[in-house]
RNA sequence: GCCGGUGUGGUGGAAUAGGUAGACACAAGGGACUUAAAAUCCCUCGCCCCUAAAAGCGUACCGGUUCGAGUCCGGUCACCGGCACCA
């Protein structure tokens, strides 16, 4: 017997909406006395492909916690919304002429459209879009107070630019030397940029992390991200000039091995000291030659060492006043520690290499290695290293290699982060402005901040201009203005902000969406923050994670947000692969649209399978034939109904239902889903075996499994005459007592191997258990005519006899 | 190269304070019902073995600890993710 999902799922939805059962009840509305519980799942980039079924696994998991805690009486958030601005749409605008504001209306509604087929408990009357006067606002007013404390800063840097999208991105947008967006090769450019001061916030982000609870490996990627490392910041001195050569080492007890230094390219001291340098086009040659590679290439070949020596200027090492050669490499970056580093090839494989290809000595200063051979890089006893010799504790020698530093005034411990400065402005049309006027005699001076939202003006044309210039800055209208300080002609910055700016604070915004007054309402965010359960993917847990944890924290610092970390929790959910296996693309034409799903199988279906085809956090494949699997699940669901007469319990699915209650409690916790619906579909199996079940025991059946099937079980608990609505109905408890069978299978084993179980009563006594087994006929044979040497008994679980 | 993770039937995956490997599904094969098909129901389903039982072998590979190892330890290989000349 098969059940109309269409007309049942539009039913159900429909009376979700009409209750408002869904709607997060804010401080002071009755229900808000209940204990708030906040989830949180990645809005998504409305693109015009529509969504795919990954989607729908990534909220499914915090659908599922969501749907169980309304039953367990919370006062529930679950909110979602559209992270709009960006490259995709607006470069889907220029190719079809299209404005992108009708492009994000036009995608948004699609997305929506897919998302209420599915059913999802969302607080739909919290939706925010990100390219919204009233949410675009509020990001330019949190921008605003960046500037303000001197967080958002203008600098002239070498960028990364795309040719392509005729952008300048962050480092983190051109990972491996393409463009994150259009995958071209990325070049060097030197431009005015802006840039949000992340690094000051670098120790707060390090620290926070220990009070929060993410998955071990989100934590370790983003300690691995900010990258923070402890050492020493070291003062040389350039021979007969007073200037010194700064440098960064995590090693300064390797001082002694020092046998030559080594500067970036850029390094200012070389322009300073040109007349000094007696091969300066040599010098200048090779710096050229550098500025046409990209980071990417300096860094990423393992290729061999180039370099020039400095000829005419020298350096002087504080420690041991030998003087030794200075290089310029492309393997030292001026934007890491100083810009120049002090090279310990005995210990240092990049070192070795270039010492190795330019003939220079080196000194072994850590026994434990052949450093003729290669760098040794372990731990050993310090030798040819004065006051340090004999020093066998890494910790120790750099210790004292500090304090000696200090003595002597030529350094000081220091702490460096790999994480660097975001920079944070696009030369394109579909983004925030950033409210900033320039004038000629002020300076930088901010839009006054009751003069937000600064629109994003009219335009027909927004192909980026030439030269990554913003297409903003071809309107005249626009670009010129009245300086807000002085009255005077004044021009308006142009560029506009990357997509991450937007998400960086959404989650804020969904506590009170619709204050026209200040981002959110202090009282609200007092009671929903923080948020108690943030779900996404892998990709975002550096990123956009550590940009919204960075975010967060000045508002904090402001006092204008009541939590130091806006996420007590985070999990991350596997992607759903194309049924060939491969990554879902459209380009592999191997793409799942969930409508499609819907309109074959049901929204009920589509949920279900999505957490039951694998482990939550793991990629899988899709396969269609599995879902059909689901399916006839759900149909035995629904048979169900015809077999469940009458109240009470049935005896022999009594402790059946004790511990499907409990394994299903306790697996939707974990995100186990996929074991919670084996249960499920095991329990089932049970009950038709048995042939029938009470009223109460299916009422019990529809409200574990209607968390992840709802429309269903809704249906199925009307059917049975109940009026209370299943999702806000109580969750089902079970006696920890009735769990537990009274007669438990124990398995024999003889020397390890299985040879028979046998039955027994629940906590039967060792030497019972051992007398039943030696007695069972599988065994006896075994047994028969030789020496029993150990006997071994778990409880409940298996006996084994050692015999020879 | 470094860091992290994974490796289990034809497939997706279960099972780790060390204790009956393969739960739950999918696919496949056989049968029932049907004029027939679909749907549904029943049976089989790691390998070896003509079949069945028994025995033997099986959780990437090699070795170790243990009465007992998918699980712990050492080594090897493969794949996935992250970072990458980070001083």
């Amino acid at each position: 017997m098969k059940y109309d999902f269409s007309k049942i799922e539009k039913k159900w939805q429909d009376r979700w909406d009409e209750s408002g059962v869904f709607r997060a009840k804010d401080p002071g509305e009755p229900g808000s006395e209940k204990k708030k519980f906040y989830a949180l799942v990645e809005f998504p980039y409305p693109s015009g492909a529509g969504m795919h079924v990954g989607h729908i696994k990534a909220y499914s998991g915090l659908e599922v916690i969501s749907r169980k805690r309304r039953m367990e009486g919370y006062n529930v958030m679950f909110p979602m919304g559209f992270d709009a601005f960006g490259l995709p749409t607006e470069n889907y605008a220029i190719k079809t002429g299209m404005h992108p504001r009708a492009v994000t209306d036009k995608n948004i509604e699609k997305f929506t459209g897919q998302l209420r087929r599915v059913g999802f408990s969302f607080d739909w009357s919290r939706v925010v879009d990100t390219t919204e006067e009233d949410y675009y606002r509020w990001t330019q007013w949190i921008f605003l107070k960046m500037f303000e404390k001197g967080l958002a800063f203008r600098d002239a840097a070498l960028v990364n630019y795309c040719p392509s999208c005729k952008v300048v991105l962050s480092n983190e947008d051109s990972q491996g030397g393409k463009c994150d967006i259009c995958h071209s090769d990325i070049v060097q450019k030197s431009k005015d940029v802006w840039y949000l001061r992340i690094t000051e916030y670098a120790d707060k982000l390090l620290n926070g992390l220990e009070g929060v609870d993410y998955l071990p490996q989100v934590k370790q990627q983003q300690v691995n991200w900010i990258g923070r490392s402890e050492g020493a910041f070291v003062n040389f001195s350039l021979a007969g000039k007073d200037e010194k050569l700064r440098i960064y080492t995590t090693r300064p007890d390797t001082l002694f091995g020092v046998t030559f230094m080594v500067m970036a390219p850029e390094h200012p001291l070389i322009d300073k000291y040109a007349d000094s340098i007696s091969n300066m086009d040599a010098v200048l040659a090779y710096r050229a030659e550098c500025a046409k590679k990209t980071e990417f290439e300096r860094t990423q070949l393992v290729k061999e060492k180039t370099g020039v020596k400095l000829e005419g200027l020298t350096a002087v090492n504080p420690i041991n006043g030998r003087e030794i050669p200075i290089f310029l490499a492309d393997y030292v970056m001026m934007g890491y520690g100083t810009g120049a580093i002090m090279a310990v090839p005995a210990h240092d494989q990049r070192d070795w290499d270039f010492a190795h290809k330019f003939g220079i000595d080196v000194i072994e200063v850590i026994k434990g290695g052949d450093v003729t051979v290669e760098a040794y890089t372990g731990d050993g006893e310090m030798v040819n290293s004065g006051f340090l010799n004999g020093y066998t504790n890494k910790k120790d020698s750099i210790r004292r290699a500090v304090e000696e530093l200090k003595r002597l005034g030529v350094g000081e411990g220091g702490v460096q982060f790999k994480m660097k400065d975001w920079a944070f402005n696009r030369q394109r049309y579909w983004g925030e402005p950033i409210p900033i006027i320039h004038c000629p005699h002020c300076g930088m001076v901010p839009v006054p901040y009751e003069e937000l939202p600064l629109r994003l003006p009219e335009m027909k044309e927004f192909a980026p201009g030439q030269g990554g210039e913003s297409p903003l800055a071809r309107i005249e209208s626009y670009v010129n203005c009245k300086c807000p300080k002085c009255g005077g002609d004044a021009r308006r910055e142009t560029d506009t902000m990357p997509q991450w700016a937007g998400s960086s604070w959404y989650f804020l915004r969904y506590i009170d969406p619709h204050n026209d007054k200040c981002f959110a309402d202090p009282e609200k965010l007092a009671y929903w923050l923080p948020v108690d359960w943030y779900n996404g993917g892998m990709e975002h847990v550096t990123r956009h994670m550590i940009y919204s944890r960075f975010w967060h924290k000045f508002l904090y610092d402001l006092g204008l947000v009541p939590t130091s970390e806006p996420y007590a929790k985070r999990t991350a959910q596997g992607l759903i692969l194309g049924p060939d296996g491969e990554k879902m693309s459209k380009s592999k034409g191997n793409v799942v649209d969930p409508n499609d799903v819907v309109d074959e199988y049901g929204a009920d279906v589509l949920r279900t399978y999505t957490l039951f085809m694998g482990d939550y956090a793991s990629a899988a494949p899709w396969s269609d034939s599995s879902v059909r699997g689901c399916k006839r699940f759900l149909e035995r669901v629904d048979d169900l109904f015809s077999i469940a007469k009458g109240k009470g319990v049935t005896p022999e699915l009594e402790t059946a239902f004790h511990k499907t209650v409990k394994k299903v409690s306790e697996d939707y916790e974990a995100m186990k889903f996929n074991t919670a619906i084996a249960a499920m579909m095991g329990l089932i199996n049970d009950i038709f075996e048995v042939g029938h079940l009470t009223e109460d025991e299916l009422v019990t059946f529809i409200k574990l499994l209607c968390p992840v099937a709802p429309h269903i079980c809704e249906e199925i608990n009307e059917k049975l005459g109940n009026k209370t609505m299943l999702c806000v109905s109580e969750w089902p408890t079970y006696d920890e007592a009735k769990t537990v069978d009274h007669t438990v299978e124990v398995a024999v084993q003889i020397n390890g191997k299985l040879r028979g179980t046998i039955m027994l009563p629940k906590d039967c006594p060792k030497d019972e258990a051992i007398a039943a087994a030696k007695a069972d006929v599988r065994v006896i044979p075994f047994i028969e005519g030789k020496t029993v040497i150990k006997e071994i008994a778990v409880p409940n679980k298996i006996v084994n006899i050692v015999v020879k």
